[in-house]
DNA sequence: CAGATATGTTAACGGTGATAACATTAAGTT
DNA sequence: AACTTAATGTTATCACCGTTAACATATCTG
């Protein structure tokens, strides 16, 4: 006997379950899955997940982080091999944002869905603000550079950039930029935003 | 007897049943509302719904439609008393779409769901070109008078500006935008990028 | 070794979207 | 006017969902 096969405690349920969540939503390209759906894949019962999650919503949330892991490779792989503080440095920033909402639709989704606002979501806020950070930084080197009479809007300067990336992310996502214009290339419209906002008040 | 109160048939159940989920999302402030609620609003038994839309989400997409009218109400109403091609004309527009963004936060959260794609879709994205057109219109108004050497590229212009817009709303949407920089108005922002947008290849 | 604790199981509950089978009214035909 | 038909309601029911309760088993601690 002790065969050992399939031991009553699984040992590392909760990254299991983490993981088969974020490889569901992977594989059926929508955040829209079922505590029951996950529960199977990790070969366990569905209640047993409730003994390391709160709720549904706690383990989304967990896969949320993923995603946010996910999206910083992204955006550390685009810096790795370019100098900091370039024009061509915050284009690569951006186009990694844009990339990711298109390689990882379903995770794009989830990341900022509509959900719950509990204590989760200060934490979210965090991982955000830190990709944040990374494009603060940049433009903040930029504009010591190339225009420091500037630098003191760095902060109002990315959080512009930023929420013009993600509204081309967006609208990209819902498939909404082929709507309007259907030559846009949603690369071509950032990278013509980032020269304007940096040039203004030249 | 012949009370005729509450008749066997409704008389104009898929309309009241529209305006009741209208009514149901703005009151919760949400648009995760339930057929049996909105049923029940209406005075009428769950099933009976399936009478007049094929599923929920059909019913749904009936109060996407009255969030387009909503929305280009906002925008006529703020082009209103403007002189058309100004500057101030653009800001108007802009502003009115961040005004809905938070006044109406369910409805916009609804608007730009990730929903089921089939070909409610395409009418949906009609509905939202037409908003974009009033945009594209004043640009292009705007480019002649002011840039008409830029003139041609006014489709470009009005698809970025809406993205910024979108993204503007969208992060404000969240509560991101006053994580990034909690002076941040969205107003101003959006001022700051048009400006900016404008003004590029001067 | 013995209890306490952690972590699994099955059974069950209320709610959800949706369908089936049936009831009632309105509309159309002769 | 009467009969047929189609439209539009009703209740009963289904499978599924998130979640909890009650119970079982493995691990940890003294």
């Amino acid at each position: 006997m002790n065969q050992s096969v399939t031991p009553y405690h699984h040992g590392d349920l909760r990254n299991c379950a983490i993981i088969a969540a974020a490889e569901l939503i992977e594989s059926i390209g929508s955040y829209d899955i079922t505590i029951a759906q996950v529960a199977k894949r990790v070969g366990v019962s569905a209640p047993a997940l409730y003994r390391h999650f709160t709720d549904k919503d706690a383990l989304l949330t967990a896969v949320r982080e993923l995603t946010h892991l996910g999206i910083m490779d992204y955006i550390t792989r685009a810096q790795a091999d370019i100098e900091h503080g370039t024009l061509a440095h915050l284009d690569a920033l951006g186009s990694a944002y844009l990339r990711y909402a298109t390689d990882k639709k379903a995770f794009f989704g989830l990341m900022w869905e509509d959900h719950g606002d509990t204590e989760s979501r200060r934490a979210e806020a965090r991982a955000k603000r830190t990709g944040f950070q990374v494009l603060h930084e940049a433009i903040e080197l930029y504009l010591k550079r190339h225009k420091p009479e500037s630098a003191g809007d760095s902060l109002k300067t990315a959080t512009l950039m930023w929420s013009t990336a993600h509204g081309i992310a967006t609208l990209q996502h819902n498939r909404m930029l082929d709507t309007f214009d259907e030559d846009a290339d949603a690369d071509t419209l950032l990278r013509t935003a980032t020269r304007a906002i940096l040039r203004s008040k030249d």
